[in-house]
Formats: structure tokens, sequence, C-alpha cells
DNA sequence: AGGGGTAAGGCTTCGCTGGA
DNA sequence: TCCAGCGAAGCCTTACCCCT
């Protein structure tokens, strides 16, 4: 039954073939190259005729010591087939195209098939851009085959609960490159206002701003201190209504010689050495637990009255607001009439004693 | 009606460049 | 030397939808 739905929601979403640059690639793979050594690299979401996660490899097939390279194509409706390349097979002295070998699968080469489960069992690091809407699910399947991966995602994967608790857990970490990613897009994707191009030849591109990489592989950056020069003050830092933390608005501005619990942007993953700081939890609703039962009035985003009331800040960490700093208040105190401005997907976190 | 959970983006700032 | 104008990079919000 729940298979039906995703299954059901996967096919509604078409928006999900963005080919990944091989600069991109290649950029974000140079620091994983120890860990290729005779290894099986299975690349599970790929069109193997366009992918240049494919390319990389075959490219480099000798350059990383592969054991072996293995692709399933997807097809919607139909069997598909796989692509392998296990060495010089043509023993012309290189590893090529001309060594792929292309074998028919009965099965239409989904990342869930029980076919491409079977060939996940049989590899060690799994490397792809998996299709966002299924991110959660691909994610949990690559941990119950305890496989390595580098993988592309999106940094609002960063507030999934599952991918939340994994990195909270350090079992998976971002990788290097984050921010903006620029993909090549079918045909038929819609021009948009913005990120997006159409080139010379007319091909459809389109970017995002919060691209990242998502790995189980260590990787020096992971254990690289995040430089911060702020020092903690009152004013600058205010705390939270409903939480006893300071809130901070740029991973930047983290104060260096505050020891307590601080509500930093999601983004600050990008930067998080397990070593530096440890991850008290997630703050939003639902995932951390809010110290408020006030009742509130919801107001609109110029301030104003909506009528509507909350007895829990719409599960949202909130602060007074300051007229001098802040945009507009979110929520008015029923019975003080306090205004409130409301914080949104914080991650809190806490100073290791060093 | 209010709470929980989600979203292949969008807003803001940076930094380079060329003209005054 | 300054600064407007621009593209690129940096960095994070909140409206909406579904459920109870």
């Amino acid at each position: 039954m729940v298979a039906n739905v995703t299954l059901k929601k996967a096919k509604q979403n078409k928006q999900d073939e963005f080919y990944t640059q091989i600069k991109d690639i290649e950029q974000e793979l140079k620091h994983y190259k120890k860990h290729f050594l005779r290894k099986i690299v299975f690349c599970n979401c790929d069109d193997p005729e366009w992918s240049n996660f494919w390319k990389y490899f075959e490219l480099n097939f000798d350059y990383l010591g592969l054991k072996k390279l293995i692709s399933t194509h997807y097809e919607e409706n139909k069997p598909s087939y796989k692509l392998e390349i296990i060495g010089d097979v043509t023993g012309d002295g290189k590893v090529d195209y001309k060594d792929i070998i292309k074998t028919p699968l009965k099965q239409n080469g989904d990342f869930r098939s029980p076919e491409a489960i079977e060939i996940l069992k049989e590899a060690d690091i799994v490397v792809t851009n998996p299709p966002f809407s299924l991110f959660r699910e691909y994610i949990a399947q690559l941990m119950k085959y305890n496989k390595k991966f580098i993988i592309i995602g999106n940094q609002n994967a960063y507030t999934y609960k599952e991918i939340f608790t994994l990195i909270q857990q350090n079992k998976i970490w971002s990788g290097n490159k984050s921010g903006d990613m620029e993909f090549k897009v079918p045909d038929y994707y819609e021009p948009r206002a913005t990120r997006y191009r159409q080139d010379e030849t007319g091909q459809k591109w389109r970017s995002m701003g919060n691209i990242c990489w998502f790995t189980n592989l260590d990787i020096s950056k992971r254990h690289e201190n995040l430089i911060l020069y702020k020092q903690y003050n009152e004013s600058e830092y205010p705390s939270y209504e409903n939480y006893d933390a300071i809130n901070i608005d740029k991973v930047t501005d983290i104060p260096l010689d505050y020891d307590g619990v601080m509500g930093v942007p999601i983004t600050y993953l990008d930067k998080y050495n397990p070593k530096q700081f440890e991850i008290i939890e997630l703050g939003i609703v639902g995932s951390c637990t809010f110290t408020n039962n006030r009742k509130m009035e919801i107001l609109d985003k110029n301030g104003l009255s909506t009528g509507k009331f909350t007895y829990n800040a719409k599960g949202t960490l909130y602060k007074k607001y300051n007229p001098m700093l802040d945009k507009k208040p979110a929520f008015k105190d029923v019975e003080t009439g306090e205004l409130y401005s409301s914080i949104y997907a914080r991650v809190l976190i806490r100073k290791r004693s060093s």
C-alpha cells in the first residue's frame, strides 16, 4: 500500500531528470581517490548514454584502479539494460567504450527493482545523482545494504527527519562542494523566472543554489574546523522564547566564545566537524521540544492581523521582535500583546569542550 | 481550525569591470 | 579612485497542503 502511494507520487513527479556536469563530478570526486582502489562502483540512477558519472568512471577506470563499473539504465515501463566495464577486455592497452559489456535486464532498471538490488549488494560504492523526489527511499536503501556512497542531494534534505538523524549519528555527512550547481534538463522542462537558461544550441539548463553532496566516505573537509571570529554579546544574539538557545542568522556569525546551545542555519551542516560542535537536535516542528503553550495570533507578512491563532508558534523557534533589526513580526501574544519574530529551520548545536 | 511536514528556489551580497 | 551595473556566488524562508 505504502509502496503504491510512493510509486504513484514518483510517477507524477516528472521533474527528476537533471544531468550533472562532468566538471562538477570531477571537482567532487577528486577528494575521494583513495577510496576507489579495487572497488566496484555502481551508478544506479543513470542514463549511461548521457550520464557524466558513467563517463567519468570510464575515463578514469585505470587512474582510480577500479575493479568494476556498473550502471543500470532506467525505463519507465519496459525492460531495460545494464552496462559494465571490468577492465581492458579488448586487450588494446586501455579501458574505453570498446570494453563496455551491455546486458539486458528483465526489469526496468529502477533502483528499487530486485535486479538492481542484487547488483547493489555486489557493489562497494554508489555514485550518482538520484531523483530528489525519492531521496529518502534512496538513502534508506543504501543504509539498509550498508553501502558506501557519494550522491548529489539538496540542502532541504538536511531537514528530513531521517536524513538529519543520520547526520547527527555521524553515519552520513555532506561532501565538499555545496551551493550552486547547474544541470542540463530535458527539452520539455518549462522556462522559469530565475536559474534557467537556454544555451546557443537550444539546450535547456536549470540551476539550484542549494545543491550539496552526501557521502559516508571520509574526506578531509570533515575534519577541518570552521574559522570563527565573532564574539558573543547579548544584543546581537537574542535568545529564543521557546527554547533555551541563542539565535544565529548566518553561519559566519557563530560566536567563538559561547558555550551554550546555538540555533544556526541548516547550511551549517556543510561545515560540520563533529569534533568542533555537537549537534543537539533539529530546531523545527516535530523534531525538537519547544517550551511554549501561549495563545498567539498569527500575523501576515506585513505584520497585520489574520484572525488565526496558534498555541505552539506553528512549530517554529521564535524570539522577541526587534523593530530595529527584524522584518515584520509573525506572532502576537494574545494576553500581553507582545510581538515576536519566527525563526525557521535551525540546527541546534553546542561547542565541544576543548 | 490548527498542527505537522514539505519543497530539483529565490533573494541578497559579493566582487569584478569599465566609464567618469 | 570611486561607484554603478552586472553576473556569479553565497546563503537561507515560508507558503501550502494534507491530516487529525
